[in-house]
DNA sequence: ATGAAAGCGCTAACAC
DNA sequence: GTGTTAGCGCTTTCAT
């Protein structure tokens, strides 16, 4: 039916080539010197056979198969997309490929994945963590298997991490509001049990408070699990409360953009301008910052870097090339737009 | 300094548990009976020296490794990473793991990606082809091994296929803001050469004008690639000049959601009034409709279900299932939201 | 400069 | 029901 050939193997290159396969291995490999005339004969037979090696093979016994492993929450979520791009391209640049796990934040299939991947002997592992469940990636630390965490930091650990300083990046925006004039600032988030990088954000929320000595102001203080990327009518209603109650800040500095532009949506279908009557800015700076009404004020994070960066660490410490910085913080930036002004 | 041990191997569990690898290996896989009581002891050896077997060597003597490779352009893009998501779901339930490379719509690293991959010995393949390139595809599947295409149908090929009907799903849309009353309808899209997916949509909005007996206006057609994600301005421009020259339709259908929320925007910034004075409507339901201001009337791709298709009628391919249908079209939905109305 | 051969960890055909 | 063994395709040590 089908012509198809089997694969070829070293051994019909060498056959081919009239040398041995160990031959073969060297000039495929570089790894011994072989005369130029057994070398070009034996890449010919590698064209003409149309041979590539067998990746596989080669891995059971250099225990090395050039792939990466890489674990996320949801790769449906624009900001694990975003930092994946930059992990792409720089695995890529090495001349590494990538294996791909979502856990849909189940920290069960987080150690599931962990493992199979590991059954898979890739070569190291990249991981952002769903919650604050770290035993079992220590454990894959402690086996030896090079480990890199992103978006989170490992206290009191040696696994090497890049990300933000997520409490810093929430209190100057937090400043930035307040120079504008604003001392009735609100914030809006998920709830933060077991959840590092929100509770960051939300730390940095109060320490802008504190650093400008306003009080605590639970009105003006939404933390609600029920905001989902699918839920813009939860977020409404959540708004509209306050709106009707009056408990409404001049500004509102948000965990996520999604969340930002919800509350948008929601104090514009409330009666209140933006940036007018309220200000509101986001956080993370995705694509749909400025496809908002207003176009969304918002904190960058760096995210094609981050992965880059986590990549690059990766493979260095896979390599065995010296790294004198295993926890790598990086800068973020607030991105002025439309929907922050000074306040009445 | 680590105390780490060597992994153990099959080897190492026979020692243990006093029997001979290929009866380990028989419980394992359970490819032979074995008594209660041996594999009792084998599977106590198994946990004590938490043992997993290695998969890269079982590839090597199987064939198999239960991955399966996904190919597309950038997994930056909501749609893909939607689709994405369904494959995950899909072939982690049948016990597949995922290989991913993006192309970033290069055609020879599309073809270099699938080659590598084909040397990991994958099992199988999932395509998004960035333009109308199949050749390598082609060979892939002459090769014997199995490849699923999405989201474009490779005529004249055995090759399987996974889409919607991209052409009619359009025309449906065109007749939808027919029916609303609307007669001058204009359509904003990228330019389509090489890019199958693309001109099926043009031909949808074509077929909608012919059935409907309306004359194409190139007036209210805006061809251009400058639109691109990150290119707002360019959309805002080329609007602009239409506005200024009266040429503007009562409705438009636009190529993807993005482009025509910035369509939106421009509209409502010279001073038309979405959908009072022009409607219009998007194509795939990117959560990003729900978050523009009106939200936006789209057509709805089943973007998990078509990742699933593909993963399941790979993997039935794969498992040697026998398939009926292997090029599966999948239905399309108008979502109707704020964003199209009747005209004035 | 090239060849022979062991072995990575596993499966599967065959023998007992 | 369990054991023996060949071999998947490759790298690498050792001999020549």
């Amino acid at each position: 039916m089908n012509k198809s050939v089997k694969k070829p193997s070293i051994k019909d290159i060498a056959k081919e080539s009239g040398v041995v396969i160990s031959t073969v291995s060297h000039v495929i490999n570089q790894t011994k010197f072989v005369s130029d005339k057994t070398a070009d004969a034996v890449k010919k037979a590698i064209k003409k056979l149309n041979y590539r090696p067998n990746i596989i093979a080669r891995g059971l016994r250099t225990k090395s198969t050039r792939t990466l492993g890489v674990i996320l929450p949801d790769i449906a979520q624009p900001f694990f997309a975003q930092v994946l791009r930059g992990i792409e391209e720089a695995a890529r640049a090495r001349n590494y490929t990538l294996i791909l796990g979502c856990t849909f934040y189940d920290i069960y299939e987080e150690e599931r994945q962990m493992n199979a991947m590991i059954d898979q002997t890739i070569d190291g592992l990249m991981f952002f963590c769903g919650y604050d469940s770290y035993d079992h990636i220590k454990k894959a630390h402690l086996s030896n298997i090079p480990v890199v965490v992103l978006d989170r930091e490992l206290k009191n650990s040696e696994i090497p991490s890049v990300l933000i300083d997520n409490k810093a990046a929430m209190q100057n925006a937090f400043q930035y509001l307040y120079d504008l004039g604003h001392r009735k600032i609100g914030f809006i988030t998920f709830p933060f049990k077991n959840q590092t990088t929100i509770r960051r954000r939300y730390e940095g929320y109060c320490a802008g408070l504190a650093k400008n000595n306003i009080e605590y102001d639970p009105d003006i203080v939404i933390i609600d699990d029920l905001m989902r990327l699918d839920e813009l009518k939860a977020t409404y209603k959540l708004i509209k409360r306050r709106v009707e109650e009056k408990k409404i800040a001049t500004a509102y500095l948000n965990l996520a953009d999604f969340l930002a532009i919800g509350a948008i949506h929601a104090f514009k279908e409330f009666g209140l301008k933006v940036p007018g009557d309220v200000s509101v800015m986001g956080f993370n700076n995705e694509i749909i910052c400025e496809f908002s009404d207003p176009p969304l004020t918002t904190v960058k994070q760096p995210k094609k870097i981050m992965g880059a960066t986590a990549a690059n660490l990766l493979l260095d410490i896979i390599e065995g090339k010296k790294v004198e910085n295993k926890n790598i913080v990086l800068e973020t930036e607030i991105i002025v737009r439309g929907s922050t002004a000074v306040p009445k």
